[in-house]
RNA sequence: GCACCCGUAGCUCAAUGGAUAGAGCACCAGACUACGAAUCUGGGGGUUGGAGGUUCGAGUCCUUCCGGGUGCGCCA
C-alpha cells in the first residue's frame, strides 16, 4: 500500500485529538478531514478537526485549533502548525519529508498510489450492448467509463470483477434473427425484394446494415438452403420460423458477440466475465428471485395508476405482476410479468442482480447510458429486496457524445448505417487518444468529441500533454544513460529546493489521495484531470530550466544535484505512467 | 403531470460541505545560439440560472421557481 501523506497527517491529527479530548465521540472524528488548501500561501494541508469536533466537545472551534496546532508541531514531518480562520489548522510539511516522498514512489513505480486492500468485492458491469451490430460511440464511452472506473476500484484496493450482461433473451433479437435471415435469402440469390420481405415479418426488418451480408453467408455455407423453401416467384423463400428463427438467432448472436468482444479488444477492454440473459432464464434464475421476493410479501396483482397528463392512446387498465418497489424508495411500483407470462425486462435483470448477489459480492457498479436513468431506483430497490439491504448498487450514467469534424456533427457509417462506430473511431485517431478523451468530462455530461483535435499535437488536446510529458521524462533519463529506479531511490535529495520542484513532488504525492477520493466518487475522469495537472507541473519547471540553466537536470559538474534530479523525473514518469494504466491507456517513449 | 440528470468566465469544462470559485481555449503583452518552443510566463475577465432555508461555513445539502436534456404499464 502506498503512503497517502494526507492519510498519513490525519492519522497524526486524530492521534493528537484523542489524547487533548479522551472522551470525543468516533463519530466526530470520522468527519475529520484533511486536505489541501486552495490558497497555497495557508500552507501544505488544513484540516477542519476543530471545527467539526469542537461542537460536540463543548470547545469553541479557534481555542481547540490553537491547542491542536501546538500538539502538531511535535510531528516529525511537521514543520509549522497554525490556527486560521473559524477552526482550521494549517500545516507546512518539513522539505524533506515531501522530498522524500520521491523515494517512496521510485521504490513502488508504476504500483505507487495502490491502496490498502479493502473487504468485500465489487462487481462492475459496463458496456451490456445489445447483441444486434457492431458498437457505435454511445457504447464506446460507457466501455471507457467502466472499464476506467473498474482499474481505478482496484487501484484503489478493491477486488473487482469486470461483467458484461449480454441483452440476448428479448425481442431486439428476434429481430436481429430476422434480419440476419433476410442476409441469407440474398445469400442464396432470391428475386425478393427487401421491402417485400419487410412485409412478411413481424415489426418490419430493423436491421438493414451491411454488417449482416456475412452473417447471411455465413449461414449459408452452414446450412445449404435448408433453412428455406423453393419458392417458384422468388427462387427462394421463407420457411416456416419453428424451423430456422431459433438456430438462427443463436448463430447470430454469437456472430455478433464475436464482433464485439473483437471491438472491445481494439479499445482495450477485456471483461472477466459475460453472462448471458437467456442462460438465466433458462436456469429459471428469475422464478427463483420472484420466489424469494414472493416470500417477503413483496409481489401482488394488481392494476397501475395510468401516466399524469397525457395518457397513451391504446391505454386500457390491467391487472399485472407487480414488485413492491416503493416500499424501497421508486415512484411506484412495478410489472415483473408480461401478458405472455415472460419476464419483463426489469424481471430479467433481477434475475440478473440475484446471480450477483448470490455469488457473494458485495457492491454493485453499473454504467449506463443516460437514457436509463429512470431505471435506477427500481433496480436499487430489487437490489436491497434480494439481498436484505447487504449489498449496494451505484449506477454510473454516461451522456450522449457527439463526434464533430471540421466543426460539423459526424454521423453516418458506411458499415452500420446510422451510426459512427467504435471502429472508425479508433481507426481515425487511435485506441489511447479514444480511451483519455472519453475521459475529460464527467461521465453525467454531454461531450463533444473533436476529431480534429483529438489528433492535434498541441496543448489543448489533454491527450498529447500529458503524453508530451511522459515522452520529455524519458527523453531526459535515456540521455542519462537510463539508471534503474532502485539507484535513484538512494538518491539524496536535499538539492530539491526550487519552488517548482516541490511543487511538482507535491503533485505527485498527492496521487494515492487522487485514487481514492475518484474511487469513492465513482469518477474515473479525475485521473485525467490530475494527469493534466501533473503534466502542466512537469512542463512548468522544464521551462523554468530553459530560462535558468542551474535548474535543468542534468548538470555535469554536480552528479548529486543530477542524481536526485533524475530521481524526480523518474517519479514523474512512474505516476504518470501509474495514472494511464489506470484509464487504460499507453504511455508513449517518445513523440518525434 | 411525475421522476432523474444538467445549468459555473465569451467558449469547453474543474472544484471529497471549507478560507479570496479554478484550468484550458479565445483576447492582450512577452520568452527559442533548445536536457524536445509540439512548450512556457504575465494580464484582463464571475451576482456559480433566480429566490428562500440548513450550517461556524453552500457551486456542493434541502424547498421552490426558470431554462435544457432523458425517461415514464408487457422496448432493452
Amino acid at each position: 500500500m502506498s503512503h497517502d501523506i494526507f492519510a498519513h497527517l490525519r492519522d497524526r491529527t486524530i492521534t493528537a485529538l484523542r489524547a487533548l479530548l479522551p472522551e470525543v465521540p468516533e463519530e466526530a472524528l470520522s468527519r475529520v478531514i484533511m486536505e489541501p488548501p486552495r490558497d497555497a500561501s495557508h500552507g501544505d494541508m488544513a484540516t477542519n478537526a476543530a471545527l467539526v469536533v469542537g461542537k460536540v466537545a463543548k470547545m469553541a472551534p479557534p481555542k481547540l485549533a490553537a491547542e491542536l496546532a501546538a500538539a502538531l508541531k511535535d510531528c516529525p514531518e511537521v514543520e509549522e502548525a497554525a490556527p486560521a480562520g473559524p477552526g482550521f489548522v494549517n500545516l507546512r510539511l518539513r522539505e524533506d519529508y515531501v522530498r522524500g516522498q520521491v523515494a517512496v514512489v521510485l521504490r513502488e513505480g508504476e504500483g505507487y498510489g495502490q491502496g490498502a486492500a479493502k473487504p468485500g468485492s465489487v462487481n462492475v458491469e459496463y458496456v451490456s450492448a445489445n447483441p444486434t451490430g457492431p458498437m457505435h460511440v454511445g457504447h464506446c464511452r460507457g466501455a471507457v467509463v467502466g472499464d476506467a472506473l473498474a482499474g481505478l476500484l482496484a487501484k484503489a484496493g478493491h477486488r473487482v470483477t469486470r461483467e458484461y450482461y449480454i441483452n440476448d433473451a428479448g425481442a431486439q433479437v428476434q429481430a436481429l434473427a430476422y434480419a440476419a435471415y433476410w442476409r441469407y435469402l440474398q445469400a442464396l440469390g432470391t428475386r425478393m425484394t427487401e421491402e417485400e420481405y419487410a412485409q412478411l415479418i413481424p415489426g418490419g426488418l430493423q436491421y438493414r446494415g451491411e454488417y449482416l451480408i456475412p452473417v447471411g453467408q455465413a449461414l449459408m455455407a452452414s446450412h445449404g438452403s435448408s433453412l428455406a423453401v423453393e419458392d417458384p416467384v422468388h427462387g427462394w423463400g421463407m420457411s416456416g420460423p419453428d424451423l430456422w428463427l431459433a438456430p438462427v438467432r443463436a448463430f447470430t448472436v454469437a456472430a455478433m458477440m464475436a464482433e464485439i468482444r473483437e471491438d472491445l479488444a481494439a479499445l482495450g477492454v477485456q471483461h472477466d466475465i459475460f453472462i448471458s440473459e437467456a442462460q438465466l432464464v433458462r436456469d429459471g434464475v428469475l422464478e427463483k428471485a420472484e420466489a424469494l421476493l414472493d416470500s417477503q410479501g413483496l409481489i401482488y396483482r394488481g392494476t397501475l395508476p395510468p401516466p399524469k397528463g397525457k395518457l397513451p392512446e391504446d391505454w386500457e387498465e390491467r391487472e399485472q405482476t407487480l414488485f413492491r418497489s416503493e416500499q424501497f424508495g421508486d415512484d411506484t411500483d412495478r410489472p415483473l410479468r408480461k401478458s405472455d407470462g415472460s419476464g419483463t425486462y426489469f424481471a430479467n435483470d433481477i434475475a440478473n442482480h440475484l446471480h450477483k448477489i448470490e455469488r457473494g459480492f458485495d457492491a454493485l457498479v453499473h454504467v449506463w447510458g443516460a437514457d436509463h436513468g429512470g431505471y435506477v431506483k427500481r433496480m436499487q430497490a430489487a437490489v436491497a429486496a434480494l439481498s436484505g439491504k447487504r449489498v449496494s448498487l451505484d449506477v454510473v450514467l454516461t451522456q450522449i457524445v457527439h463526434v464533430m469534424k471540421d466543426g460539423q456533427p459526424v454521423r453516418m457509417s458506411k458499415r452500420a448505417g446510422s451510426y459512427i462506430t467504435l471502429r472508425d473511431l479508433i481507426d481515425e485517431v487511435g485506441k489511447d487518444a479514444v480511451r483519455f478523451t472519453m475521459l475529460t468530462r464527467k461521465s453525467d455530461a454531454q461531450m463533444e468529441f473533436d476529431l480534429d483535435l483529438v489528433v492535434q499535437q498541441s496543448r489543448d488536446n489533454p491527450v498529447f500533454y500529458v503524453q508530451y510529458a511522459h515522452a520529455r521524462c524519458r527523453s531526459v533519463l535515456r540521455g542519462a544513460g537510463d539508471p534503474s529506479l532502485e539507484s535513484l531511490a538512494e538518491a539524496p535529495l536535499d538539492s530539491l529546493t526550487d519552488p517548482a520542484e516541490l511543487g511538482l513532488i507535491r503533485r505527485i504525492a498527492s496521487w494515492p489521495r487522487v485514487v481514492e477520493a475518484a474511487a469513492a466518487a465513482r469518477e474515473p475522469h479525475r485521473v485525467a484531470f490530475f494527469l493534466n495537472d501533473l503534466a502542466s507541473d512537469f512542463h512548468l519547471l522544464w521551462n523554468k530550466g530553459k530560462e535558468d540553466t542551474t535548474l535543468r537536470f542534468i548538470q555535469a559538474d554536480q552528479p548529486a544535484a543530477t542524481q536526485a534530479r533524475l530521481a524526480l523525473v523518474a517519479a514523474t514518469a512512474a505516476v504518470v505512467r501509474s495514472g494511464l494504466r489506470v484509464m487504460g491507456v499507453t504511455p508513449v517513449e517518445e513523440m518525434r
